[in-house]
DNA sequence: TAACTATATTGCTGATTAGCAATATAAGAA
DNA sequence: TTCTTATATTGCTAATCAGCAATATAGTTA
């Protein structure tokens, strides 16, 4: 399928390039797995991810921001969740090709593939 | 459709943020536009992005490294190219993302609809 | 009211890195 | 060889930001 290919204004590079950028911290994509089952207090999300308190509140802050993810209050408790399906889209086209890459690298090597098993 | 939780590494997340990382440059992703339609040479890079030599250059390096950019080269010229498609994809599912996102705060504000054709 | 709990915020520090300038390398031309 | 062109590399600086510690805020309980 042909691609067409659109103009991009560097205001639009901005915008894309600071999504990717919520995306590239471990933390926060340990943060979004610990909320793939549905949504989560901040205690539950910091015992999921263990990280420090100022820490996770920090990047939930940033993911809100963001509009990846929704906040309730309940109380004392507030409860995060993923309002952005996409999130999960773009981890999954991520490890696709991170996959296809190592597995490319491994045609490389000069390995009988017959005994490799042990994976 | 249901997703499946699978258990993520530390490695494993530090992999995919890897790779958002490379992609959260602006300059980079302007790079990966102008590739858009095919191979160019650093100095046609050069010209489509508007940038430094130097940067570029150090730019097409770290594409290269991840393996979203392949070199050839031929006399002078060192010529570069996309060898990972999911740039495409993951950038439109960012675009569409964000798209969605405008629409939804639009629709918060208070606005007469039918007024609305200038864009 | 005071004490307690859950979450958020602030200030700081160290590490990373994009951009710039200058230099280096490599390949072709004279 | 020397010169020139194309690309890569190095050193520097400024800005960003994750993690940490301490404090602040909000809601609950006594």
């Amino acid at each position: 399928m042909p691609r067409p290919k659109k103009e991009l204004s560097d205001a639009a590079l901005q915008m894309i390039a600071d999504r990717f950028k919520i995306m590239s911290e471990p933390m926060r994509l340990k943060i979004l797995h610990a909320l793939w089952d549905g949504e989560l207090s901040v205690g539950g999300i910091i015992e999921a991810s263990a990280g420090l308190q100022a820490n996770i509140s920090k990047h939930l802050g940033i993911l809100q921001q963001s509009g990846l993810v929704s906040r309730r209050k309940d109380g004392l408790n507030v409860y995060y969740r993923i309002c952005d399906e996409t999130v999960f889209e773009l981890c999954e086209v991520v490890c696709a090709s991170l996959h296809d890459r190592l597995v490319a690298q491994m045609g490389e090597l000069p390995i009988m593939a017959q005994k490799r098993k042990s994976a």
